[in-house]
DNA sequence: ATCATAGGTAACCACCTGGTTACCTTTTGC
DNA sequence: GCAAAAGGTAACCAGGTGGTTACCTATGAT
């Protein structure tokens, strides 16, 4: 399971943020949860294994702690895809752009394209 | 399907980082991958719901663009988590540490704790 | 010693996801 | 006008996911 999947549940991001001042044990992380404590012990078990926590032993106790090294892919994907085009890769664009060119070669003079519409896809509550 | 979701599939990342430079077609995307085209269609409707992506409708191509705004949460998750506990988070966790502290009154005199094993969980390739 | 607490595991279930093939519409090229 | 290209949708299927309850072990408190 990578970091990613493991980001994808709430209730999981939302552990990681209760763990975030420091360990904390799992009773604790089940508190306030409408889940119940087997629930969270998986989800648990799934963020281990993403490497996203690191468990401590004390006792009868499991302390969880968030290990923060784990969320670099996530850190690294979001600035890689956030950062603007590098000037190497204009390159890729501009062939990009003169390849469509070259498809619709001839066709409507200016780039002003009277068909074109942009649209947002808003989540449609299916 | 909110970005985390979306940004869980290998699959979805990738396209992304096509769509990076600039806008791609359909079949553009669908080209180098193992999966079939409707499969990437599919892929990229998630995408658009999530507004990751946004649609210009040329002719009978559809270019779909990267939207980077709604990367915001998931950079905000991220430096949330990486951040190191700020001052005003420091009380609660000097409570926890009491809490503890508590539960575990006339024990082990020094934190050393003997039985105290901090483990680091390894994909196990299950 | 005994009982409560912490917490993992197993078995089960409903539902979602990601993939496929088949098919359809619309636009473009000739 | 007609064939090819772009691409969405439907129906279907296998497997994964998240939840539950029931149960078990181990540690700590009295």
């Amino acid at each position: 399971m990578d970091p990613f999947a493991a980001l994808a549940d709430p209730v999981r991001r939302d552990l990681l943020r209760s763990m975030h001042p420091g360990p904390r044990r799992v009773v604790d992380l089940a508190e306030g949860r409408a889940i119940s404590r087997p629930a969270v012990s998986k989800h648990l078990r799934v963020l281990a294994r993403a490497g996203l926590v690191s468990v401590e032993e004390r006792g009868r106790e499991r302390h969880y702690r968030l290990d923060r090294t784990a969320l670099e892919p996530v850190r690294q994907l979001v600035s890689e895809l956030i950062a603007p085009v590098p000037p190497s890769a204009l390159d890729a664009l501009e062939l990009e752009v003169r390849r469509v060119g070259r498809d619709r070669r001839a066709g409507l003079g200016d780039g002003t394209s009277a068909t074109s519409t942009t649209t947002t896809i808003t989540e449609d509550t299916a």
